[in-house]
DNA sequence: TAGGCGTTCTTTACATCGTAAAGATTCATG
DNA sequence: CATGAATCTTTACGATGTAAAGAACGCCTA
């Protein structure tokens, strides 16, 4: 017998993009701990086992929403590349000549740091392989473009099979600078430095020297 | 009316120590996932809530565990750099000249990736602060042990404010290095590299320009 | 258009977890 | 030897992930 009076349906209609939105919400406000299926199907206003069709188990949701964060790394990554150079920066290139491959590699840097410390949540989670199900497929093929994309971060080839050995340490820096900045371990060492901004002084963390 | 009869004690006599231990086999075996607080008292076989009179809270059995993952990691840092050079290095250090600070420095670079790969579960936890306690004493301690253990990754000193910038690229690449070799993230990259072994290609991309 | 089937969502149930509180036991200190 | 502090157990409670069964809905087909 039908006993629903109210004006919320039984079906939702688009019930899964809820249940991530109300799992990024969590993310964000709480942290990786924060992210429970209940927590986000209560966010949802949904019953606690409403998830289960959608996503199956707790590492469903969070493979959702790490190939979520991949793709949009994937995006800024690559957006990076092509919106480089500037504007305000193409007219002194044409008259010094400098050299726009390496800069545009860095602007890429830029951008992989600019995205992990705007979802630092998020971006934890990603790179957290035992939580997530890289079976699934959304999770594998998001996951393919933003290491695709991670290519621009080398911006000129090198000779022989030294590439992939320069690749791995350029997103070391990269990666190893952002974590540390998002678990807060850069404090005392941005205590001693010039640049008070933390944007700022991981720019110089970048371009100095090994 | 005291009717133990069997031959364990009431009182352990060391179950500190004994659920530190506890708990680093159950790192190894699961992941931080596996770490509990019943599984740790489980495996030590005393009650649920053994632990509590010890470490408090979950929070503070990761704290303590961290903190011993601190001291070690001093311990190994500042062995590398007092080690150094080896013994079968020393002779062609005197003749040729080499500069001794800069390879003694990469020296302590490969005892920091050394530690995070045999322990890659204790590191992990050791670098995730909000599941850690930062105001128990023994883990500021340790932690502060080994920042200061850390700064052997720079060789020499650098003029200026750009000393700290240049700490935190150091440090930025041996860590972003490590955390991506744990979550084996650096798979497809190793594949396409001229040196099978994962310690190897770590080693070259240490030493790869930027 | 009516019936049936698969999907979506709810309800119920259960084992496990962290943690609080109170009691039992032992140690240490006077 | 007595008293209090520390250690450990027992009990209890709310929260979580997940399995299983049932209700409501959309859709496809006869």
């Amino acid at each position: 017998m039908d006993v629903r009076t109210d004006a919320t349906p039984y079906h939702h209609g688009d019930l899964a993009n809820a249940l991530l939105q109300a799992a990024r919400d969590l993310l964000e406000e709480g942290g990786l701990e924060a992210l429970s299926l209940r927590g986000v199907t209560r966010r949802a206003g949904v019953s606690a086992t409403a998830a289960v069709p959608h996503f199956g188990t707790l590492s469903g949701l969070r493979s959702a929403l790490a190939a979520r964060g991949y793709d949009e790394l994937a995006d800024a990554l690559t957006r990076a590349r092509e919106n480089f150079p500037p504007a305000e920066l193409s007219a002194q290139r044409e008259s010094s000549g400098g050299r726009q491959y390496p800069t545009a590699a860095q602007a890429v840097g830029n951008a992989y740091i600019a995205f992990a410390l705007a979802n630092p949540d998020l971006f934890q989670l990603m790179f957290r392989n035992a939580l997530l199900d890289h079976d699934r497929a959304d999770l594998a093929a998001a996951a393919g473009r933003a290491f695709e994309a991670l290519r621009l971060l080398s911006g000129h080839e090198v000779p022989g099979g030294a590439q992939a050995a320069r690749m791995a340490g350029l997103w070391g820096r990269v990666h190893g600078l952002a974590v540390l900045a998002i678990d807060g371990m850069l404090g005392p060492l941005l205590k001693g430095a010039e640049s008070a901004s933390l944007t700022g002084f991981l720019q110089a963390a970048l371009e100095a020297a090994g």
